[in-house]
DNA sequence: CAAACGATTTTCT
DNA sequence: GAAAATCGTTTGG
């Protein structure tokens, strides 16, 4: 099942990141279909967390998306080369974001091995949250849309993890927002070959 | 209006 | 392991 509007507007955002581990994240673009079981997330907190794009209630054009009731995407351009995906958490007006850093590709693999320029499944397909992106064709175009849709959606197909398999450690790439790049906001599926490597492990 | 800077990935040494 | 690639957003003049 898709998961619903209410889903995305519980107020705790670290719980939400925790609990999207283990969902299909599903995008059709230029017509096809392509998605991917969420392995690694990182929740951003809002004004509080000084790793987040609103800290301290930063409003820009960029930004205004986050304040946005529960339930949309917010997608950017980062380094000027990879599209980010994030997805919008708790009610208009609080800017809370869970970044979705990797998945294992479901449907559509050929797609996505086609965009990504490669012949092989192998877990640098999807390991990051830039080349995930580009497995499944979400651009900025995105930026905004809500996850209710029927080219992206985020959906239950009934997988339970236990406890002692989802690992909370630090988040990657934030060492500039000083101690709260030490919060346990990340994520991830332990054991799960499509979980990131790139840094920090 | 000009300049600096990334919630990263790839490639070269 | 180190460095480049690359551009929209943000910040300063």
């Amino acid at each position: 099942m898709i998961l619903s509007p209410s889903f995305y507007r519980q107020e705790d955002v670290v719980q939400i990141a925790r609990s999207l581990l283990g969902k299909v994240l599903v995008t059709k673009v230029e017509g096809s279909y392509t998605s991917g079981i969420i392995v690694e997330t990182e929740a951003y907190e809002g004004i509080t967390d000084k790793a987040s794009h609103a800290f301290g209630g930063r409003r820009t054009s960029r930004t205004e998306i986050m304040y946005e009731n529960g339930g949309v995407a917010y997608v950017y351009l980062c380094y000027g080369i990879h599209h980010l995906f994030n997805v919008i958490t708790h009610t208009k007006g609080v800017p809370h974001a869970v970044l979705i850093r990797a998945i294992e590709p479901l449907k559509g693999l050929e797609i996505m091995l086609k965009r990504r320029h490669k012949l092989l499944l192998k877990p640098t397909l999807t390991n990051g949250p830039g080349v995930l992106s580009q497995a499944l064709g979400i651009t900025t175009k995105l930026n905004g849309k809500s996850l209710q849709g029927a080219d992206l959606f985020i959906e239950d197909i009934g997988i339970s993890l236990l406890p002692e398999n989802i690992v909370a450690t630090t988040r990657v790439g934030v060492a500039y927002a000083g101690k709260d790049a030490l919060l346990p906001y990340r994520f991830y599926i332990q054991g799960n070959a499509f979980v990131g490597k790139a840094k920090g492990l």
